[in-house]
DNA sequence: GACAAAATGGAATATAAATTCCATTATCGG
DNA sequence: CCGATAATGGAATTTATATTCCATTTTGTC
């Protein structure tokens, strides 16, 4: 195993590296690999002794690893995740236990605790994101002529805000707000799109929607939280977020997140088109 | 200065314990005690070499600062912060890195920024957060009869999401959607509240409704993102998100977390009243 | 201002971690 | 199946880092 020329300068570059190189490695090195891959955040705090022996090799064998990729060895590579480290998360960690644990007044840890619950709900919406099921949303809607946006309740916000972006890029949209019934289905025509978000329990309107949408030939994209969503039989697309709550209340973070990523993606698409 | 008991487990009693004693601290260890809470987050990837310079004394006073705190030296402490740094973040800087880099689709990597962007958002929320003004509109707010809700455009989605908890929890709220003008002033009586969002720039219609009701005697809350909106002079108390863009756009990920802390917060005041 | 007690900084030491070396084992081509 | 080449693991070495010790300075008290 012949090294690569310098180290890398960030951990987007180590990855591609990683990528490029493993397969070619020798099975220890490719083992080294594997559990860099999963385990990279711990590299910053732990050594190579814990690490080499967590991916069942030789600490000597792991920093033959640290080499194959361009570094002169192992304190090289953490240096750059150190680097990494300390430029994010300031005083975040601070704060956040501070309000949590004295509590003080019950409105700082709650805060506290909503704003914990939406950076889980980022991580999850990131690690659970099917990419390709999104681009294929995305370029969906790029064709669709009219969009028809449908959400109740806890969903309403979301649409209301992907509603109000498309508006702002001149795609055309309506957003069903549920107050006037299903009379709206009577607006939907050919090479229009259905795009309903719904969550656990599932409103009874957007479903009606959606299913009378669909028996008129127009096509279903769904946004939702649970795989067990009945709309998902019906859907052309089907995109998952799962919210973080605090006791039984939780804030659309990755929903209005992942539509806002939607609608912007497709204001790119079609302006490229037309 | 003798030592604590024994080490603190987890860093909320950390930072108790450091508030409790800086105060009596000699000088050097309470440079110590400082610096550390301004750069607390570095513990985990420093030396005490590193960190004592930089808090400007000689690495045997951070050493005694570390035994003052209960520690059994500057390892301990280290350990404890590299324990609480590798439970969070999973493989998602992982993930993250490689969207963003590869960029692949379009939309995969817009999601990646988005997502980012949230993240940052969320940090800064907590940060900016004044937690006297929150507990001060979450009382004001349990005192009011009705809650007018008012924000049009990019804070519709907010209002209207706050409107959906406040409901839920039986707390009587109006969502004061625009299109019908500034009649609802009509509806807005003694003893009732607006609770007003308005990002710049700042919507007429929001400014018009806010400004007749504070005429009419009742008095204004603002969620704004910037110091100068126009409606600070005439709110009794004011909150201000700032959201992270990307490109031009932006999630209303802080202010979406920050009206539900605050309508969770009300319900339980709310509760515990009545 | 002299004394005692506490605090401090720098150098010496101890500990832990990274890195290299090399004898042994596995792999591949003929 | 043999020789050559690469890979491997463990021990030895080097380097970095934490920690202690103690002479000196500062602080507070009478």
């Amino acid at each position: 195993m012949q090294a690569a020329e310098g180290p890398p300068d960030n951990i987007s570059e180590l990855l591609a590296r990683l990528d490029r190189m493993s397969a070619a490695m020798p099975k220890r090195l490719r083992q080294c690999a594997e559990y860099l891959r999963a385990n990279i955040n711990l590299v910053a705090v732990t050594t190579v002794a814990d690490m080499s022996s967590a991916a069942g090799v030789a600490p000597s064998a792991f920093m033959r690893f640290c080499q194959a990729l361009g570094f002169s060895g192992y304190s090289e590579m953490q240096a750059l995740f150190r680097s990494e480290y300390a430029l994010s998360r300031p005083d975040y960690a601070e704060r956040l236990s501070h309000l949590r644990a004295r509590g003080g007044n019950g409105s700082a840890r709650l805060l506290a605790d909503f704003v914990e619950a939406g950076h889980k709900s980022l991580v999850s919406l990131l690690n659970m994101t099917d990419t390709e099921v999104l681009a294929q949303v995305v370029d969906r809607l790029a064709q669709a002529r009219t969009v028809h946006l449908v959400g109740m309740r806890r969903a309403y916000a979301v649409v209301s805000y992907m509603g109000y972006m498309l508006q702002k890029m001149d795609i055309p949209c309506v957003v069903h707000s549920g107050a006037a019934g299903i009379e709206f289905t009577a607006s939907m025509q050919p090479g229009d799109l259905v795009f309903a978000v719904t969550f656990a329990p599932f409103a009874q309107e957007t479903r009606g929607i959606a299913e009378a949408a669909h028996r008129a030939g127009v096509p279903l994209l769904l946004l939702t939280d649970s795989a067990d969503c009945p709309l998902g039989k019906i859907a052309e697309a089907q995109l998952i977020t799962r919210e973080v709550d605090v006791g039984a209340f939780r804030v659309p973070t990755a929903s209005m997140t992942l539509v806002t990523t939607i609608a912007i993606a497709l204001g790119g698409a079609r302006g490229d088109a037309g």
